[in-house]
RNA sequence: GCCCGGAUGGUGAAAUCGGUAGACACAAGAGACUUAAAAUCUCUCGGCCUUUGGCUGUGCGGGUUCGAUUCCCGCUCCGGGCACCA
C-alpha cells in the first residue's frame, strides 16, 4: 500500500474496475428493488461547469448509497443537444451546428468519467440523434391527429434588420442583441400544444406528490392559476361600432360589476384594429405597442399607456355605455385579450383611471368595516360619488374609518359589502358574484366559469438547429402530417449559419417535397421544435434507449417513474411542468403507464458567480470569465474594481448570477480535479452547502477537503500496517470505558448521517465523516487489541459512509484495509442502539431564560429530582437571589429553566 | 410589475418538534517539530466590558412565549422564474 495518498493513480485504478465490472451497467431484475436516479441531462456547451459538478455529484451520492443498501439502481446520461448556443457558436466560429456539439459532447463525457460518476454509460442518448428525435416526430403526428398539437397566430420578437425570430434572452432594452434594430412584435403561424386539456390534472395532482418540494408545488400552482370567475358579456354600442356583438370580458370579481368605468382591450384587438381604421393617432398608439420584447417581465414593466378608441359598449346590467380602450398592458395571449376596468378595486386600473381621467366608483365597502358600514347614509349611495381620478372623496362608516380615494391603498382590493350597486346593495362580495351570475346568465350576457393562467404551449421555432416539424404544407391538402414510413425527417448537418433568417426556409433540397396525401409538390414546414419537447421524454427513453423499433417499450414501465430527481431550481416551472404534460400525453397514447415522471425531486440550488463585462462602442456587452478578472476588494470583502488580467485595464463588474454560458461565468471545475483528483472536488462541493441552497462559487476550503482525505488515507495507512496486526483473534464484547465512548460518539455520528441522508442534508454527512475520524484518531491505544478492533470497526464505518461522496478513494482503502474487493457490495452499516445508552446526562441550567450552569443527572432521573437538583445548584442560588420559584420548565433530556 | 426562495462570526456553514447559537471546516494569529521551507501537530479565534465574571449577538422594526435562528405581522437587500437561455 502506497504510504501516501495518490488521486490521480487510485482514482483512475478504480474507475478500470468499474469499467472491468460493468459496476453501472444495469438490466431489469425481478429480485431487487429497482430505483430509477435520475439528473438532469446537461446541455452540450463545452465544458462542464461547476453546477454540473454539483447536480451530478448529488445524484451519484443519492445513486450509490441506494446501491450500497442493495437497490438495483439505474443512473443514465445523455445530452440535450438541440438549442441556440450551437448556432451562436456557428455564427462566431464558423463551425456547423451538429460538428461544434459532438465535440463537446466528446469532451464532457470524458470529464464526466474522470469525476467518477456512476452512470450506466451503455444508455447514452443525444437528442440530436435521428434514433431520437424520429420519435418525437411520429408522436408529434399522433398528437396532430388527436388535435392536441394544433396551429394558430402566435407572436415573436422580429428583428427588422437580420429579419430572424429573436429569443427573448437576445432582445436587450427592446433592441436586437446582434444588429441593435428595435425589435417589433410579429404575429406568424405556430404549433401549439394544448396543455390546456391538462390544466385541472397537473393542478390537482400536484396534492398526490409528497416527494417534491412544497416551494415547486406552489410555483405550479400559481403557474397553473386555476380561478373561478365570470364570463361577462358587454354588447357592442351599434352608434359606434356599428355591427352588432359582443365583448367579452373574464373577471374573478363579478361583485365589483358595477364599478366598472371602462373596458380595456389589447392593441392587437379587433375592435382597437377597427377604430384605428378612421384614427391616425390611435394607429399610431398600436404601432407604438408593436414595439419591444414579448416577454411578460418587460411588458409588466412598462409604463401603462392607453388611448380612447371612441367605440362604446353596454353595461349589461346598469345599461350604461362604457368606453373602450386600448391599454399596453392587456395581452391579445390572455383569455380573450379584453378587460373590465373598477378603477376602485383594482390598483393597475386605478393608477391608469387616474392617468386618463377616468371615474373611479367604489363599490365595495372593504372587508374589515365590516358591519359598521352604513349603505343609507355614506356617500356610496349619492350619485355624486362618481368622481374624476384624483378628486378625493371620503367613504366609510364611523367618523374614525375615513379613507381618501386619492391614493391607492391595499384595502380598497379587499372583498366586503356591496354599495353603490343598486339592487345589489348590502351583499356579501361571494353572494353578490352569485347574484349578478345569475342575472347575467338570465339575459344570456355572461355566466360562471373557470379560467386558467396557464396558456398552450407554442413549440415552433423559426431555428435551425431543432427536431424538424414533421408537416408538409400543401396547396390542395393543407397541412398534412408527414406519414410513418418517411420518418425520420432529418436535419440537414451541413449548414451555412449566417444569423439572417432561418437556415432551413433557404434550402430548397430540405423543404421541396411531394404531398404525401396527393403527390403533388408540396412545401415542408421549415420551423423545428422547442428544446423543452426533447427534454420531456428523455427519462422514459433511457428505459430502452436501444429500441430501434418503438419509442419505448416494457421496460420503460420497469423503470418508470424516476424515484429521485435531481437538478435546478430554475426548472421549477416550465421544464418540469412540461414534463409532467408530456408523460400524460403518453400515457393517453398508451405508450407508458405512469402519469407522474418524477416521484421524488430534489432541486439543487444555483452555483453562482461574480459576472464582469466590458461595453464595447455600440452598446454591447461583451462578457469577461471571473477566471481572467483580478479583483480588488475592501476591508469587508466587497468587490471593488475589477481588471481584466491580459491588459490590465478596468471591467465593469456585474450581478451575481447563475452560472452560463451567456454571462460567461461559468467556472470549469478540470482544474480543480487536476490539481487535487476527483474525490476532493466532490467531496468539496457537497461539504460546502446543502444541495437546496444556493452557492455563490469561490474555491477557499478546497485545501481542507484534501487534507481530510489525505488524513483518512494515512489513517487506512496506519491500521493496515501497525494497528491491524494487533487485533485480536475473537472479537470482544464490549470494550473497556474509554474505548466504549469513541464507539458511541462513532455510532451517533453514524445515526446523525443516516439521519441527514435521509433528508438529502449531504454537507453534515461529509461533517459526519470528519467528525468520526478525529473521534477514531483521539482514541487512546494503551490497549492494543480493544483499540485495533475499534478502529476496524470504525473504518469500516467511516469508508462506506464516505463511499458515495469520495467512491475512489473509498474503493482503495476498502480493499487496501482487507475489508473486502469492493465496497459497493459491503452494504450499508448499521447504528448498534446499545453503543448509544449512557447513564448520565448532562442537562443546561436557565434562570429566567438564562444560561447559567449545568447539572449531571442519572438518564432516567425523575423530574422531581431534576427541580430539586436544579434550585441546590449554586447558579440557581447565585442568581434566583433568594426570590421563590415562580415556575420551573424540565425539556427532558435538555435544560432546566427556573423562573422567579 | 407578478410568483417562489434566501440572509447566522473574517469565510462556507450547523442547530431534527420553540430549548446550550456558531458543530464540522476554511482563513487568520501564536507555538512545537525543522538548518530552512513544505507537510504535520498543539492552542486562540462573534462583539463589547470592569475578563475565574458579566453584557450583548442569527438582515432591519415590532409581536407571541418561561424560552425565538426557528412561530406571527411589517420592511430592506440579494437570487431564481415569468412561457423563444437551458
Amino acid at each position: 500500500m502506497q504510504d501516501k495518498y495518490h488521486p490521480a493513480t487510485i482514482e483512475s485504478a478504480a474507475q478500470k474496475f468499474w469499467a472491468e465490472a460493468r459496476s453501472f451497467e444495469v438490466t431489469e431484475d425481478a429480485d431487487r428493488p429497482k430505483y430509477y436516479c435520475l439528473s438532469m441531462f446537461p446541455y452540450p456547451s463545452g465544458k462542464l461547469h461547476m453546477g454540473h459538478v454539483r447536480n451530478y455529484t448529488i445524484g451519484d451520492v443519492i445513486s450509490r448509497m441506494y446501491r450500497m443498501r442493495g437497490y438495483n439502481v439505474m443512473q443514465p446520461m445523455g445530452w440535450d443537444a438541440f438549442g441556440m448556443p450551437a448556432e451562436n457558436a456557428a455564427i462566431q466560429h464558423n463551425v456547423p451546428p451538429a460538428q461544434w456539439t459532438y465535440a463537446n459532447i466528446d469532451y464532457m463525457r470524458a470529464q464526466l468519467k474522470r469525476l467518477g460518476f456512476g452512470i450506466d454509460w451503455s444508455r447514452e442518448l443525444a437528442t440530436c440523434a435521428p434514433d431520437y428525435y424520429r420519435w418525437e416526430q411520429w408522436l408529434f403526428t399522433r398528437l396532430y391527429a388527436k388535435g392536441l398539437i394544433y396551429k394558430k397566430a402566435g407572436t415573436v420578437n422580429w428583428d427588422p434588420v437580420d429579419e430572424t425570430v429573436l429569443a427573448n434572452e437576445q432582445v436587450i432594452d427592446g433592441r436586437g442583441w446582434r444588429s441593435g434594430a428595435l425589435i417589433e412584435k410579429r404575429e406568424i403561424p405556430m404549433y401549439y400544444m394544448k396543455i390546456t386539456a391538462y390544466a385541472d390534472e397537473l393542478l390537482a395532482a400536484l396534492d398526490d406528490l409528497p416527494g417534491w418540494p412544497e416551494q415547486v408545488k406552489l410555483m405550479q400552482k400559481n403557474w397553473i392559476g386555476r380561478s373561478e370567475g365570470v364570463e361577462i358579456h358587454f354588447p357592442y354600442d351599434l352608434e359606434t361600432i356599428g355591427a352588432a356583438g359582443v365583448l367579452k370580458v373574464f373577471t374573478t370579481r363579478a361583485d365589483t360589476l358595477m364599478g366598472a368605468t371602462y373596458v380595456a382591450v389589447a392593441a392587437e384587438h379587433p375592435l382597437a384594429l377597427q377604430a384605428a381604421q378612421d384614427n391616425p393617432a390611435l394607429a399610431a398608439f398600436i404601432a407604438e405597442c408593436q414595439h419591444g420584447s414579448v416577454a411578460e417581465a418587460d411588458l409588466a414593466a412598462m409604463e401603462k399607456k392607453g388611448m380612447d378608441t371612441g367605440l362604446r359598449v353596454v353595461h349589461p346590467i346598469s345599461g350604461e355605455f362604457l368606453p373602450v380602450w386600448v391599454a399596453n398592458y392587456v395581452l391579445m395571449g390572455y383569455g380573450e385579450g379584453a378587460v373590465m376596468a373598477v378603477p376602485a378595486h383594482d390598483e393597475r386600473d386605478f393608477a391608469f383611471a387616474q392617468g386618463y381621467g377616468l371615474p373611479i366608483v367604489p363599490v365595495i365597502a372593504p372587508g374589515e368595516w365590516g358591519q359598521a358600514v352604513d349603505t343609507a347614509s355614506s356617500v356610496f349611495n349619492d350619485a355624486s360619488a362618481k368622481l374624476s381620478a384624483g378628486a378625493p372623496i371620503l367613504v366609510g362608516a364611523s367618523a374614525t374609518e375615513a379613507l381618501a380615494w386619492s391614493h391607492w391603498q391595499d384595502v380598497f382590493a379587499e372583498h366586503g359589502k356591496l354599495v353603490n350597486s343598486g339592487k345589489y346593495d348590502g351583499l356579501r362580495s361571494m353572494e353578490a358574484v352569485d347574484a349578478i351570475a345569475t342575472d347575467l346568465a338570465a339575459k344570456g350576457l355572461g355566466e360562471k366559469r373557470v379560467q386558467y393562467r396557464l396558456r398552450d404551449w407554442g413549440i415552433s421555432r423559426q431555428r435551425y438547429w431543432g427536431c424538424p416539424i414533421p408537416m408538409v404544407h400543401c396547396d390542395h391538402c393543407g397541412d398534412v402530417p408527414v406519414p410513418d414510413a418517411q420518418l425520420p425527417v432529418v436535419l440537414p448537418e451541413n449548414v451555412e449559419i449566417t444569423g439572417h433568417g432561418s437556415p432551413l426556409a433557404r434550402m430548397p433540397e430540405f423543404y421541396d417535397c411531394t404531398c404525401p396525401a396527393c403527390g403533388r409538390p408540396a412545401r415542408r414546414e421549415t420551423d423545428t421544435m422547442d428544446t423543452f419537447v426533447e427534454s420531456s421524454w428523455y427519462f422514459l427513453r433511457y428505459a430502452c434507449a436501444n429500441n430501434a423499433e418503438a419509442m419505448l417499450d416494457a421496460r420503460a414501465n420497469h423503470w418508470a417513474p424516476v424515484d429521485q430527481y435531481v437538478g435546478g431550481i430554475e426548472h421549477a416551472i416550465l421544464h418540469l411542468l412540461y414534463s409532467r404534460f408530456f408523460t400524460r400525453a403518453m400515457r393517453d397514447e398508451g405508450l407508458t403507464e405512469v402519469s407522474e415522471p418524477f416521484t421524488n425531486l430534489l432541486t439543487q440550488g444555483m452555483v453562482i458567480a461574480d459576472t464582469y463585462y466590458r461595453e464595447s462602442g455600440d452598446g454591447k456587452k461583451q462578457w469577461i470569465n471571473p477566471a481572467d478578472v483580478d479583483v480588488a476588494r475592501d476591508d469587508k470583502g466587497r468587490v471593488t474594481a475589477a481588471t481584466l488580467r491580459a491588459d490590465g485595464q478596468p471591467v465593469v463588474i456585474g450581478g451575481t448570477e447563475k452560472m452560463s454560458k451567456s454571462k460567461n461565468n461559468g467556472v470549469d471545475p478540470q482544474a480543480l480535479v487536476d490539481q487535487y483528483g476527483a474525490d476532493t472536488a466532490r467531496f468539496f462541493i457537497i461539504f460546502t452547502s446543502p444541495p437546496e441552497q444556493q452557492l455563490e462559487w469561490s474555491d477557499s476550503g478546497v485545501e481542507g477537503a484534501h487534507r481530510f482525505l489525505r488524513r483518512v488515507w494515512a489513517f487506512a495507512h496506519r491500521f493496515a500496517t501497525e494497528i491491524r496486526p494487533a487485533l485480536p483473534a475473537q472479537r470482544a464484547a464490549t470494550l473497556p470505558g474509554a474505548l466504549a465512548d469513541v464507539r458511541r460518539e462513532l455510532h451517533s455520528h453514524l445515526k446523525q448521517a443516516n439521519y441527514d441522508l435521509g433528508k438529502h442534508q449531504f454537507n453534515t454527512v461529509a461533517s459526519a465523516t470528519m467528525k468520526m475520524l478525529n473521534a477514531l484518531e483521539k482514541a487512546p491505544a494503551d490497549a492494543p487489541a480493544a483499540h485495533a478492533q475499534l478502529v476496524e470497526e470504525g473504518l469500516a464505518i467511516l469508508l462506506r459512509v464516505l463511499a458515495p461522496i469520495t467512491p475512489h478513494i473509498a474503493h482503495a482503502l476498502w480493499r487496501e484495509g482487507g475489508f473486502g474487493d469492493d465496497i459497493l457490495d459491503a452494504g450499508w452499516p448499521e447504528v448498534d442502539e446499545a453503543a448509544l445508552v449512557q447513564d448520565e446526562i448532562e442537562l443546561v441550567l436557565q434562570i429566567n431564560g438564562k444560561l447559567r450552569g449545568s447539572l449531571t443527572v442519572a438518564a432516567d432521573a425523575p423530574r422531581e429530582a431534576i427541580e430539586k437538583a436544579a434550585l441546590a445548584h449554586e447558579a440557581a442560588v447565585k442568581f434566583m437571589d433568594g426570590k421563590p420559584a415562580r415556575k420551573v420548565v424540565v425539556v427532558p433530556g435538555r435544560l432546566v429553566n427556573v423562573v422567579c
